[in-house]
RNA sequence: GGCCCCAUGGUCAAGUGGACUAAGACACCGGUCUUUCAAGCCGGUAACCCGGGUUCGAAUCCCGGUGGGGUCACCA
């Protein structure tokens, strides 16, 4: 499928992904899969001060973590790079010059603190902080007294002072801004490098972006950057103002607001594809009640004509929801592939792995996944199958250990399943134990408790003869043994 | 403050003039299942911001309020 549709994500590298930008990217991605265009990433990196280190890395890998891959972009290369702009910066000077030489821009030469000290007397007096035009007004002498004294300047487009921009927005309509509300803004800096709305404008113009696709937090820029589209002669591409994403408190998504990140969702163990999944209902819907949707389906249907105005407060709970229902479902080579670095990192598994072990891992991930929310909770649920050395949790042993008989019976349980024959599977086990509890005449609670806790620390898991069949029976009862010694050491006899 | 956007339960949302006594999902509450905890299944609480219009009829269209958000940098 061939379509002229060409979109772009453009992030700056001054920081990690937040699922804000995820989502826009998201949108982007969708955009040009569901009409057979181009999807390109472009990095918008002109700022030298806030531009961080490691940031694009990070970018690339969250993208790519959630499968978002870009057709264009830097690394890869494409038909209108670079893809970075600080490697564009011939570009926009070029392009500054034809607005310069055509009279539509101006050197300005004020410096940046007496525009501070304009703005601050005019928010003072109640007035919109704008700029005068005092330095279109110079005369040549002027100008050129200026530059001989060594005042740097920087570029500002003239604005028409009257009539009106529309904005033709795929999801708000047509915007309409009075021309007057604009100030004659800077496109070039001072050090010859452009800013946002300009370098934005020329990138789009000359990567041929047809669809613009960013958060909301952009459109009071657009009338702006429709003029400098005019003033350079180019067609504004369509506009798509996605609504914003907010924090629970309503506020614009910040590091206080805890794990907004993409790379803090994937160390806690959400799936990329729960995230994608979240992420797309957020802002979209597919017209019908279904939640669960697989990528192929969001690409089958997403439309920018269905996506809401209004902004969107994110919920972790549904997207720990969703990623539930994905940690369950996924083939079991799937989760057993997700869930390895996390059972590395609680240090339950080593780097290498023997054919055994991983088997043995799998049938402990399979036993214990339906029951996990995320892959962190599915290692910790899983680290008594891999170690010794836990302790008994404290409420449990007052509800179940204090209880009289409880050595004895632990030790009954041991001797009963010590003689089940081979295979010590759940079946087997289970047999063994429901004769033990009709011998004995206790309820089954009365020895399945204490077992459980006796085997893995805890109270709740998995269904007992599953846990037993998988810890084998030597290990089973070792630990039987160990808890019937240990009660007799730590609980008082009442 | 100026300009711009937005407004259905706590949250995500369906809804585009009559099928609305307003869907579904998360969360919450109850029940069921069970050796525990989840999951599953069944059920429940909970919403059209307010006021005017237009219309036979308004969650839906218009106007005005109110509320929330965004934006007003030599940041992007």
């Amino acid at each position: 499928m061939y379509s002229g549709v060409r979109v772009r994500f453009a992030p700056s590298p001054t920081g990690s992904l937040h699922i804000g930008g995820a989502r826009t990217a998201l949108f982007n991605y969708l955009f040009a899969r569901a009409s057979g265009g181009s999807f390109i990433l472009r990095l918008e990196d002109t700022d030298f001060e806030r531009r961080l280190a490691h940031a694009e890395e990070g970018i690339n890998q969250s993208l790519t973590w959630l499968g978002l891959d870009w057709d264009e972009g830097p690394g890869i290369g494409g038909p209108y790079g670079p893809y970075r702009q600080s490697e564009r910066l011939d570009l926009y000077r070029q392009e500054a010059e034809r607005l310069l030489s055509a009279g539509l821009a101006y050197h300005c030469f004020c410096t940046p603190e007496e525009l501070a000290a304009e703005r601050e007397e005019a928010r003072q007096s109640g007035r919109a902080p704008r700029y005068s035009g005092r330095c279109c007004a110079l005369t040549a002498g002027e100008r050129s007294a200026k530059v001989a004294a060594g005042v740097k300047a920087t570029l500002r487009l003239k604005m028409p002072g009257d009539g009106k921009t529309v904005v033709d927005d795929a999801i708000r309509g047509e915007v309409v801004f009075e021309n007057a509300t604009l100030d004659d803004f800077i496109v070039m800096k001072s050090n010859g490098v452009p800013t946002y709305n300009f370098a934005c404008v020329v990138d789009d113009a000359a990567m041929r972006i047809t669809h613009v696709i960013r958060a909301e937090e952009h459109l009071s820029n657009t009338p702006k950057q429709v003029l400098v589209y005019r003033a350079l002669g180019y067609e504004p591409p369509v506009f798509a103002h996605v609504p914003m994403i907010l924090a629970p408190d309503r506020a614009k998504l910040s590091k206080r607001h805890g794990a907004t990140g993409v790379e803090e969702f994937r160390a806690q163990g959400y799936l990329p594809e729960a995230l994608f999944n979240y992420l797309a209902l957020l802002g979209w819907s597919p017209g019908d009640e279904r939640e669960l949707l697989s990528r192929e389906e969001i690409v089958g249907e997403f439309s920018l004509a269905a996506v809401s105005r209004h902004a969107a407060i994110y919920d972790v709970q549904k997207l720990t929801w969703l990623n539930s229902q994905y940690l369950s479902s996924v083939t079991a080579a799937r989760v057993y592939e997700l869930a390895l670095p996390f059972f590395r990192a609680a240090g339950l598994i080593s780097e290498t792995i023997n054919p055994q072990d991983s088997e043995y891992i799998r049938e402990v991930i399979e036993t214990v996944r339906s029951r996990a929310r995320t892959l962190g909770e599915l290692a910790d649920m899983s680290s008594y199958f891999f170690r010794d050395d836990f302790n008994y949790d404290p409420k449990g042993v007052r509800k179940v250990f204090h209880a009289s008989g409880v050595p004895a019976l632990l030790r009954e349980g041991k001797e009963a399943l010590a003689r089940v024959e081979e295979p010590f599977d759940p079946a087997n086990t289970e047999a063994a134990y429901r004769r033990l509890i009709e011998k004995l005449g206790v309820s089954g609670g009365a020895l399945i408790h204490p077992t459980r806790l006796a085997l893995t620390g805890r109270t709740v898991g998995p269904g007992l003869f599953d846990v037993i069949a998988l810890l084998g029976k030597r290990r089973t009862l070792e630990r039987l043994e160990r808890a019937a010694a240990w009660i007799i050491d730590h609980v008082p006899r009442g």
